[in-house]
RNA sequence: GCGGAUGUAGUUUAAUGGUAGAACCUCAGCCUUCCAAGCUGACUACGUGGGUUCGAUUCCCAUCAUCCGCUCCA
């Protein structure tokens, strides 16, 4: 089978209705993608293997759904205006784009440009010639600030005051919500909050398909515990991230822990897990230690105490955090490239199948009337027996053999024929697409075939 | 944002300075009926905007978008 190229991908989701441009009929907005019917339903089925395994099986943890925009003072609080922001400058000779600061500490790692202001890295770099990378001249521009935040105003006067930003992330939704959720849930640490939602960045960068948008959802959950327990806890949650992706069907072949080296200034302690996609390694998950920097900062923005009252110790303290994120569109899209297959018949033709799990497959179930026959009532009947229970196909267009090409295409794992059996004593065909079993069973029995397998 | 490549139906593609042909897909009819049968028919395209020209899908410019490689990535 030849490489699955990014490209491929993308027109095979255009084709069978996962995954669209982004306002196509206008030539495109770069980086944006919808997902079509197919693509939202695998999304939503993501999303919930997501919640079930890090809300519902584990007895300690809580689901909130913050407002995208938040206070501007929490985004001070949390270091997003003043360090949010890359500096960049630009090389007038090649036009080629660096981050000042990096300029900076790749000429000299002694020099430390994360402590500069603006000024002092221009004034650095002038005074060392700093040489461009790409070309060795040292001409440049004025540095610029970039900040990744997206602004918008609320109200119709667009001074300062206005200024609100969609969330970069959704941490903070958790964090000031913390001891709300505490005492409503009447929860002790070590317990978790977590949150499914859209985030936005304000980047320049082309991205891979869906893998850097700008518009992207995050499925996260922060846990809050007591200092010296968590990084024991650190490393639990990045093996449970990681067991949460095998049991989506993703050989440990193609996963790896990065762990970083170089921390944000946050973060004691911060590991990526990695999925190879065709373009090569790409992070999908996000483990970090984030200490009790966020909430210490939220004390002190908001002069709210943050302090939890430990039951057990009668001690006071400021909460530590561990943060565990997924990039949902990224796990999406990291399934549809692993899902993928081609499979060569005897005959020598080639079929394209996409292989998911059944539990995120956007389709359960196919209805499949073995010919005009049965066209009828009663496979109306079963289309709605099925309904009631997943999300079913019907198909009654060409023959047999091409409707279970289009259920392997698109993933659906389950079919059912109607048939003379079927009028006559309720029964039908179940095809296993992957087993490539054709069984015969009472329709109840189907229900309890398929539920037991859908299951996450 | 830089460099390279590309842009013709949903997909894969052909040809052409005089507005485009096919295959697959989709739909309808006939026939058949458990793994892409066959026949007949139908639908659908030159990314967008300028320029040159009597005339541009074709040549030129710009723009938008995608892919590959950099760069970047809380």
């Amino acid at each position: 089978m030849e490489k699955l190229t990014m490209e491929k991908l993308t027109n095979y989701c255009k084709q069978y209705g996962f995954i669209f441009q982004g306002s196509e009929i206008y030539g495109g907005l770069a980086n944006t993608w919808d997902y079509g019917p197919l693509g939202a339903r695998l999304k939503n089925n993501v999303k919930d293997t997501w919640r079930k395994r890090f809300i519902q099986e584990r007895s300690n943890a809580y689901e909130v759904d913050a407002a995208i925009l938040m206070h501007p003072r929490v985004w001070e609080a949390s270091g997003h205006v003043s360090g949010f922001s890359d500096p960049l400058i630009d090389c007038k000779e090649c036009k080629m784009r660096h981050r000042a600061d990096n300029l900076i500490d790749d000429f000299d790692s002694e020099a430390h440009a994360d402590g500069m202001s603006q000024e002092e890295m221009m004034a650095y770099i002038r005074e060392h010639k700093v040489p461009c990378p790409n070309c060795g001249k040292s001409d440049y521009t004025d540095i610029r600030q970039f900040n990744l935040m997206f602004e918008t105003h609320r109200g119709v006067t667009e001074d300062g005051k206005n200024k609100v930003y969609l969330r970069p992330e959704n941490a903070q939704g958790e964090y000031v919500n913390f001891l709300s959720v505490q005492r409503t849930m009447r929860a002790k640490l070590p317990f978790s909050i977590g949150q499914i939602g859209k985030a936005f960045r304000n980047e320049i960068t082309p991205g891979n398909f869906t893998f850097r948008t700008i518009e992207f959802e995050q499925m996260e959950y922060q846990t809050f515990c007591k200092e010296g327990i968590d990084s024991e806890l650190y490393r639990y949650f990045k093996d449970y991230a990681k067991s949460y992706f095998l049991d989506l069907g993703i050989p440990e072949t193609k996963l790896r822990f990065h762990d970083h080296e170089k921390l944000v200034f946050y973060a004691k302690e911060a590991c990526d897990i990695e999925y190879l996609f065709s373009f090569g390694w790409g992070e999908i998950n996000g483990t970090h230690n984030r200490t009790n920097y966020d909430l210490s900062r939220h004390q002190e923005y908001s002069g709210v105490s943050q302090e939890y009252l430990d039951p057990e110790t009668n001690e006071k303290y400021i909460p530590y955090i561990i943060e565990s994120t997924v990039g949902c569109d990224r796990l999406v899209l990291a399934l549809l490239d692993n899902a993928y297959h081609e499979e060569t018949l005897e005959n020598g033709d080639t079929r394209e199948l996409m292989k998911f799990h059944p539990a995120i497959a956007p389709y359960k179930v196919a209805v499949l009337p073995l010919n005009k026959k049965y066209h009828g009532e009663k496979a109306k009947e079963v289309y709605s027996l099925f309904s009631k229970y997943f999300m079913t196909s019907y198909d009654e267009t060409a023959s047999i053999g091409k409707r279970y090409r289009r259920c392997d295409a698109i993933g659906t794992p389950f079919a059912v024929t109607v048939d003379d059996e079927t009028l006559n004593n309720g029964t039908v065909t179940l095809r296993n697409r992957d087993t490539m079993e054709q069984i015969v069973l009472p329709l109840e029995k189907v229900v309890n075939y398929i539920e037991e397998r859908v299951n996450f």
